[in-house]
DNA sequence: CAAGTAACTTTCATTTTACAAGTAACAAAT
DNA sequence: ATTTGTTACTTGTAAAATGAAAGTTACTTG
């Protein structure tokens, strides 16, 4: 039998245990996060366009998050110009890498809540945004 | 030029905007609630269980999630026996449709977190679990 | 030079969470 | 028959997270 609790004493990326699913929540595992992430799949880059997202995330969230996520190695800011200095935010291969996680959300969303955007029309969205740049 | 703060007026689901992460997130975005998820589709089945699982979830927070997941329709609780009475609670087909949420996350996990245990392994436990029953 | 914009930080009331202990109903052991 | 154990919770409370609003800094535009 395999035993988990045995397998915490080692302990994973000092989480709470070292299940993958434990893990990612334990960076992912709130209501903003990933809305966050996907604002950046969709292609959008700065504070600002953060902000405006429908959520209306409030701002110290924001602020606190976008370390987070910069911390985990998620995303990158950088400066794109000063004078005045504005910063650009865009993922890393790592947080590219929760696109599926994101659109099985998505699925499963438009499967099971009435109402909700479909996946095509949100992948379109994402298409829009990238062609302006 | 699709407006999503539009469409969030017509509201959907009672959610935060009309996006289907969003409304998603507002029932499962948090650190323990996928947790549980994840021990029903491992074939966990009551209360007692899911205090085992090496998260160690508190017993408060364990029975709201219950409740919450219940209303929501992703799972169900069934008395399995009178005298001492005992309960089973099950995913329905609506919880068993998060499956591939929680996949995405084993992937992302076992890729990004070192220390994660492997996704065979953790099919192997469900394996396990559904055969003693 | 007044108003506006981007990117935050600070403050504080409210909500949520975590930890501990307690309860009820029954079963098994001494 | 009484103590001990198990399941499935509820209650209380301190600590932490969140949400709403206002303030800050740096710079641009009318």
């Amino acid at each position: 039998m395999i035993d988990i609790k045995k397998a915490a004493e080692k302990g994973a990326a000092g989480g709470r245990s070292p299940c993958p699913v434990a893990c990612s929540l334990d960076l992912l595992g709130d209501k903003w996060t990933l809305l966050v992430v996907r604002d950046l799949l969709l292609g959008k880059t700065t504070y600002t366009e953060f902000q405006k997202s429908p959520e209306g995330i409030p701002t110290n969230i924001l602020a606190e998050r976008l370390k987070r996520l910069q911390a985990a190695g998620i995303l990158e800011k950088s400066q794109y110009q000063e004078r005045p200095v504005r910063y650009a935010y865009h993922l890393t291969a790592k947080g590219r890498d929760l696109q599926p996680v994101l659109l099985a959300m998505i699925d499963w969303g438009n499967k099971h809540i009435p109402g909700t955007v479909p996946r095509e029309q949100i992948e379109a969205m994402a298409q829009q945004l990238s062609e302006n740049t």
